[in-house]
DNA sequence: ACCTGAACACCGTTCAAGT
DNA sequence: ACCTGAACACCGTTCAAGT
């Protein structure tokens, strides 16, 4: 339903790309379609043609709107390597965690990362610079490709949740006590699990803080490489 | 297009279910249509509609089909607790790479799971044990819900990779040569992380090993929870 | 009781036609 | 040169009708 026409300002692929930013951040990303993206800009469908290929385009321009993002959020870190007798993981920690905020206002991000299988050149670009931390902080080239891979898509700033319980329905105490009996019986180890959350649920914020588990998994993960890094130099 | 009417075995879910699977396996979970397997099925697209809800809940059924095949096969491991004096480790370490080959027969898996947020039945199950492993290993309750949150996907024998280069282009020396040399001027780390995985080629399958790389990553984060068990029970 | 046919609303995408 | 209108093929899903 474009307006009548009055003066608009011109449609590039960046005005495409941030209207559907805007619409997959508002409605979600499985809702994304292109005459919703078409009609934020008061225009038909068929006119963003003109700057992506394809749905499937549009959705890998949004991906690197992403990273981009993610990249220039980094940069206003200043401080690209680490210094001289500073642990190289303080620095990956810090781009890490600024990665998250990026990701944790496009939600989406994740979802479309995980459908797509090749990487783009900003993407490529942010590793690059990522990779250039870890080099300068001692690791390998051969120790560096293998924590890219152990790290995964956490250098990003997010997991694959899997165990994510409803964490609404856990935040009242009597509701969570109740899912906790009728648990009880058919999967024990969780309900042991679930009585010492909720037992801690006034030090906690809800069931599940994801920060705090993202944060403690981050650290799980590189103190287990920079041990990898002192075997390695003990070896070399 | 179904055929004329002979007599056919009744539709099931069971049956819709597995026809899904295959439709999945062999044309990928994007292409999957209910058309589509409801002509494996001899059967109208509406058909379906007895059996599952919608689209989405047949998706649901999907997921919780591939955790039922991962319970099955863990289950012939036939090890459910770390033996006395063993190390917890071992047998989740089982478990995880038992899960992976089951996955690697449905790479439509992870993108699902990725897709919807709740965990149905079977997976919390399948939670529930591979949970009795790690207390009776030693972990406190509420260290288990940490490592369940740090090991994520791995626990089911995935993980998000996302830095994947094109394995079958980098094949050729020639051309990962060259594209060494292309990528050698904006993306210097990388580069020197490619000269060393080239240079090791004939020793490992391709530019990147998956299996290989999923034990690593498996390996520093069962070792990280470890060290983090062996703290608790120091201090406790 | 179980399946089908026809239809609806909504997609992505094309292409000739408008300005 | 840039956008629109109409149309096509293909979805998920409904519902009354068939057997």
């Amino acid at each position: 339903m474009p307006v009548s026409s009055a003066r608009r300002a011109p449609l590039t692929r960046a005005r495409v790309l941030a209207a559907a930013t805007a619409v997959a951040d508002e409605v979600g990303i499985e809702r994304l379609t292109m005459r919703l993206v078409a009609d934020r800009l008061d225009v038909e469908a068929m006119a963003l043609y003109r700057h992506v290929a394809s749905k499937d385009a549009l959705l890998e321009g949004l991906v690197e709107s992403v990273v981009d993002e993610v990249s220039a959020a980094c940069a206003t870190l200043d401080e690209p390597q680490p210094g001289p007798g500073e642990d190289w993981r303080a620095v990956a920690r810090r781009r890490i965690l600024t990665a998250r905020e990026v990701v944790l206002r496009h939600p989406w991000f994740p979802s479309l990362i995980s459908a797509r299988g090749t990487m783009g050149g900003s993407l490529l670009r942010y590793f690059d610079a990522f990779s250039g931390i870890l080099l300068a902080g001692g690791l390998s080239p051969e120790l560096l490709h293998r924590a890219l891979h152990t790290l995964g898509s956490r250098v990003l700033g997010f997991t694959q949740e899997l165990f994510a319980p409803d964490a609404p329905a856990l935040a009242d105490p009597d509701e969570a006590t109740a899912a906790l009996e009728a648990v009880a019986a058919d999967l024990p180890s969780i309900a042991r699990m679930m009585a010492v959350a909720v037992h801690d649920a006034d030090t906690t914020i809800g069931w599940c803080d994801d920060q705090a588990e993202f944060e403690f998994g981050l650290d799980v993960t590189l103190d287990g490489l920079e041990a990898r890094r002192r075997e390695e130099a003990g070896r070399g």
